[in-house]
DNA sequence: AAGGAAACTGGACGGGTGTCAAGAAAACCT
DNA sequence: AGGTTTTCTTGACACCCGTCCAGTTTCCTT
């Protein structure tokens, strides 16, 4: 789909002069493109982050780099391209947090508190992160190139909740009273509403968002 | 606060010539400059709600009017001040609405079909409205001068959310157990799930939140 | 009808944007 | 070392943005 007809160039790659290409180089070159990329990447995430989509430029996300600006378009086809492999980043330090919350946890109780917990940490210490990303997930309401990997993200995030709600279930004996969409929502719902009320400066958002999060897991199951 | 020691003009007022402002000047006047203001207000409200924030300019807005972009600046301070007051004209527009929810309620099931059915109804008809207000939310996070109305908003549609729940549990005998911003937080979420899903195409989106909107309000009660 | 105020126009300004390309610098490979 | 390729810099381009303002039109008062 990405690479169909309307694009001349092999998929992953990005400017007219473009990536190494030939047959008998070695993969240290190609990795070593993809590490720049991942490089850079970090640094626009960290600038979005910052600043918000709507107020993110290449040549300020340059400026949080050892580089010039012109090197985001030798590593990247556009600004989308770039925004896109960014949100990408993201996911991975998401999925890796949450699962280190999913980590620990042999009893019900036990799971319920590290999760809880640890909603309430990421929710605080990556809270620019988070609300980046909250950022992103409006402006794919509107900007249909995001769209997709949005919702991919979305689901990675529905599958680990699920996972926790499912798992809990089965630590104490019950069984769930929804489905993982709905668990999902509603978890995210708490979690936006901390990290709004947080970033305002509230001091008992996140104590207020894992007390919310301890009550609800039993909320949303039954014996 | 809004018209402290950095303003040099009384507030509701925009630009250098400014509306009208003489003593003897018939309140006729200055309705019809409120009104000329609301009136591109809701303009500038379309286009939002189309484009989103990062992608609307005031010539776009301007070219949803029969005027020409200068005089926007007639009637605002600047691109904050029309945004601002847009989004105050989406909140009437929104409580309004809820308030019809509301209206219809004589029995306890009645109130909670009547307002998951108003919640799915409103989701699918002011979809581009919605999604605004979640994007305005989103830059209210990096944008402090949007952060007070947000809030404001944020308040004024948890307590209509309350009066839903409370309303229904007085109704069916019962006593909340949760928090009204936990309330909030909850349908809430659900409801911006549901948005996104149903403008991403999902068919069933809007079903499936009367559905959970149907299912939470028990669970948010007790005997 | 005339004069003045309000309402509106449309172009200009300075600045910022994404994109591109030509060339300098660095890295790499015989 | 010399030549080639990869990598990076720099400056330009065309465009769009918010803002401002001189001037025109419209409206209202007297």
């Amino acid at each position: 789909m990405t690479n169909a007809l309307n694009t001349d160039r092999p998929a992953g790659t990005a400017t007219p002069s473009g990536p190494p290409n030939a047959d008998r180089v070695s993969r240290r070159q190609v990795d070593k493109f993809a590490q720049r990329r991942d490089q850079l990447a970090a640094a626009a995430l960290q600038t979005l982050a910052e600043l918000g989509y709507a107020r993110t430029s290449l040549r300020e996300i340059a400026q949080n780099t050892d580089f010039s600006h012109g090197v985001l378009h030798y590593y990247f086809a556009d600004k989308v391209d770039l925004i896109i492999h960014c949100v990408k980043h993201y996911k991975a330090i998401c999925v890796r947090r949450y699962d280190e919350i999913l980590a620990a946890s042999a009893t019900a109780a036990e799971l319920a508190e590290g999760f809880a917990a640890g909603l309430a940490v990421t929710a605080g210490q990556d809270a620019t992160l988070h609300r980046l990303w909250y950022d992103m997930r409006s402006q794919s309401l509107f900007e249909p190139a995001f769209r997709a990997d949005v919702l991919e993200i979305d689901d990675s995030l529905q599958r680990m909740i699920w996972r926790v709600v499912s798992r809990y279930a089965e630590l104490s004996d019950r069984t769930p009273t929804v489905v993982p969409a709905t668990a999902y929502a509603m978890f995210d719902g708490l979690f936006q509403h901390a990290l709004l009320r947080h970033l305002a400066g509230a001091p008992d958002a996140l104590d207020t968002l894992r007390a919310e999060a301890l009550a609800l897991l039993p909320r949303l199951t039954r014996d």
